[in-house]
DNA sequence: TTTAATTCTTGCCATTTGCGAAGAAAAGAA
DNA sequence: TTCTTTTCTTCGCAAATGGCAAGAATTAAA
């Protein structure tokens, strides 16, 4: 393998190590089976209603995640910063047509392996197993806490907390895109913003 | 194994087995490392502050689960009938504390493993390991599904689809019940059944 | 640079939902 | 059955949010 493919490989394997579910070298073996790939800006990584076969893993740049409601608005339903890994969940392992899309928001830099070559690293390498499910099990958790404080919180505090904890979304996605996520319109938005609940 | 034991396991079995994931054999073997065990009407399955070691097969009866919000309110998260997998997912598999509570509603019997047993079957049981990924994306997908209906749905549209998906749930647990399931106060849920919006 | 498209803000008004409280209804306990 | 507790409904009012439309601001394209 090439210094050059090692070199790219290297935010993946501290990905992988960070997890503390596989050891540096089966971090490197792992990474090793990732192929590059670009998606320039406003091309798309998955089309709904297309079989997601890539489980990706984002170098450089930023993604979009969004479905259609039924009178056909977009709805965002995520974000993806660098050194996040971007499939959907749904339509990679259950191998059926997605009902999202995932778009490049920035021009991205990619590193990819395909549901087979997936499941065949899960099959030799138990700690790939693992972090595996690992990835599963954090991506439904932060998905329950979103689920409450959609139920629990206002509109402006579901923004202040997008806000402190994700600032680098809103460096690159219009606000439209953020309004949708946190399910409210953007007139909504920018009236929170504005601070016209001051009191 | 005793013949009692076995009928016991039947829907268990058959739980295995619909998944297509599973071989007969396997699910046999599968469903006896399960051991029964009963849970009386308002007892908890799970409390916050706990840490889950138990995958539990609902075989008949009805939970709820629910976690408390800012202001100490009950929050309901989620409803489980008979025939059905009822664990935190993470609490269970990141050996964290829940922030859920898993309540009884009726007098339940269920079948379950630990948390050792289930990733030593894990092991050695390929076949169980796709079982249990499919486990964790159907409740992901599911869950995205809820989190897409909060956002592009109304209160109303929302009742109704679970009046009509999960028609059971209104035998087994008070409205207010339902009502912090979908998002809502009571008050708006007596209001939306009444059909203050007739037209 | 000029034009066109997109995004963002604002105002008006309607609708949805919440909050608190009171009473009715239902369920459970004595 | 009678009493007590819980649940459900209803009311008046306030707050949050949406829909529509117009214009401002920004960005992209020509």
């Amino acid at each position: 393998m090439s210094n050059r493919l090692n070199m790219e490989s290297k935010n993946l394997i501290d990905f992988l190590r960070r997890s503390n579910l596989v050891s540096t070298q089966t971090a490197e073996s792992i990474a090793g089976e990732f192929a590059p790939k670009k998606v320039m800006a406003n091309e798309f990584l998955l089309k709904d209603g297309m079989i997601s076969d890539e489980y990706v893993f984002l170098e450089t740049g930023f993604m979009r995640a969004f479905a259609h409601d039924t009178e056909g608005n977009e709805v965002t339903t995520n974000f993806y910063a660098a050194n996040q890994l971007v499939f959907e969940v749904s339509s990679f392992f259950n191998r059926t047509r997605s009902r999202e899309n995932i778009q490049a928001v920035d021009d991205c830099s990619c590193l990819f392996i395909t549901y087979e070559q997936l499941n065949k690293l899960f099959h030799s390498l138990p700690e790939f197993r693992d972090f595996g499910r690992s990835v599963l099990v954090k991506g439904f958790s932060a998905l329950k806490t979103r689920v409450l404080s959609m139920i629990t919180e206002t509109a402006e505090a579901r923004y202040e907390m997008l806000l402190k904890n994700n600032p680098e979304i809103f460096q690159h996605v219009p606000l439209k895109h953020i309004a949708s996520y946190l399910g409210i319109t953007d007139t909504s938005l920018s009236r929170i913003r504005k601070g016209y609940a001051k009191r």
